[in-house]
DNA sequence: ATGATTATGATAGTTGAACTATCATAATTT
DNA sequence: AAATTATGATAGTTCAACTATCATAATCAT
């Protein structure tokens, strides 16, 4: 690789990763473009030259905001012990994830939503969604285990299951920012006691 | 009151009812005051005589898109059967209403999602948070009455009880918008069949 | 090495939408 | 019917995304 291609790869990775920093604690709206070039010390037109839209840059920094997701999920995949155990500790883990990084459970339900109203799809929307589809596929074969080798109902759907497991994990950013900022309940509920409470109820609807 | 006050108070309905309708389809990116004038059929300016911030009149589109749920939950409240049989019915209700207002919920989502990252609290998001208070409210005896009667398992926690429920179920619209304009995965689920399975999991979790 | 090519960033300009100001006219009130 | 208040058209301000231009700097090809 040339030195230019070499330095415009490293350009944009960290573009990618001000957008997101940035986004993860302000949201896109209150974020400007001119934010962004400066925190990557580069000038506002050299941005537009990477991303002439900013909704591009919103994609790119969603995408980044979900990798780790999967590359946690895909370490799970050869543990040892059944089905049950496994998406327990797979359930411990995500659990964990999701209250060190709220931000980024946020953000992730900012830009769904985001998503959901434009008229024409996004562009690089399709790279957003594959990454979803690959964090689902990775836990299909340990529900499917789980049927096989006993420790989960027989009747539960795969599929079905698994989108349950991830949006009600998933969804719970927005629920414990909007806590933080102003309390749904007079006796706050700990995100930790919420969060676990999820996951008692996902591991007891679906064990045998 | 005087028909000067009157015709107030039935515009400002009238207001909010179309920037409600507006939000709903389209987002309250998309959507611009003079939209909303035009929807309600007054000028701009008259419109921010009555709204002096886009932001109140999305917040007071949220708290009307939320009444419907309180009151609906509300007449549950006198249902006849044991909490196990009250609790399945509100379930299904909720579970239907869900189905029908599935622009409800993405809004709702929406909504939270943008309340969540404005730096100083939006104004009028107390009415928000109230009706969210008693919406929660409403189904607490519920639980505590399973408790009592034995139809629910003994060691829940009314509130983590309650506010799961509504997290699980409230948080579907996004995922089921999504879906409709970009598919998560190949043989896409139906958003019932996703909904029956939450609903599922929500009783089996909790019944003794 | 040096001339050609390409990338950069400063600056100025355009566009679109929220919001403000003004004011003549219309609807209420007294 | 005179005084008060509400309306909506219009023009203007501000701010942020986005475009255009161009002199300068970095890289590349020979």
């Amino acid at each position: 690789m040339s030195k230019r291609q070499q330095n415009k790869e490293e350009r944009i990775q960290l573009i990618i990763q001000e957008a997101e920093r940035l986004f993860l604690e302000n949201g896109f709206e209150k974020i400007q473009m001119q934010d962004i070039a400066d925190a990557a010390g580069i000038g506002v037109a050299t941005l537009f030259r990477y991303f002439p839209k900013k909704d591009q840059l919103i994609v790119a920094a969603a995408v980044k905001n979900l990798q780790p997701t999967l590359e946690r999920f895909e370490q799970f995949l050869n543990e040892k012990g059944n089905a049950y155990e496994r998406l327990e500790a797979i359930l411990h883990h995500f659990f964990e994830m999701q209250l060190e990084r709220t931000n980024h459970a946020r953000f992730r339900e900012a830009f769904e939503s985001y998503a959901s109203f434009v008229a024409t799809p996004l562009p690089g929307i399709e790279t957003y969604i594959d990454v979803q589809r690959q964090i689902m596929q990775t836990l299909e074969p340990l529900i499917e285990d789980g049927k096989r080798d006993g420790s989960f109902r027989s009747d539960i759907d795969v599929k079905v299951t698994v989108v349950t497991i991830i949006n009600t994990f998933g969804t719970f950013g927005n629920n414990i920012m909007l806590k933080s900022h102003i309390s749904y309940l007079e006796d706050d509920i700990e995100p930790e006691v919420q969060l676990r409470a999820l996951k008692e109820m996902l591991l007891a609807s679906i064990q045998a």
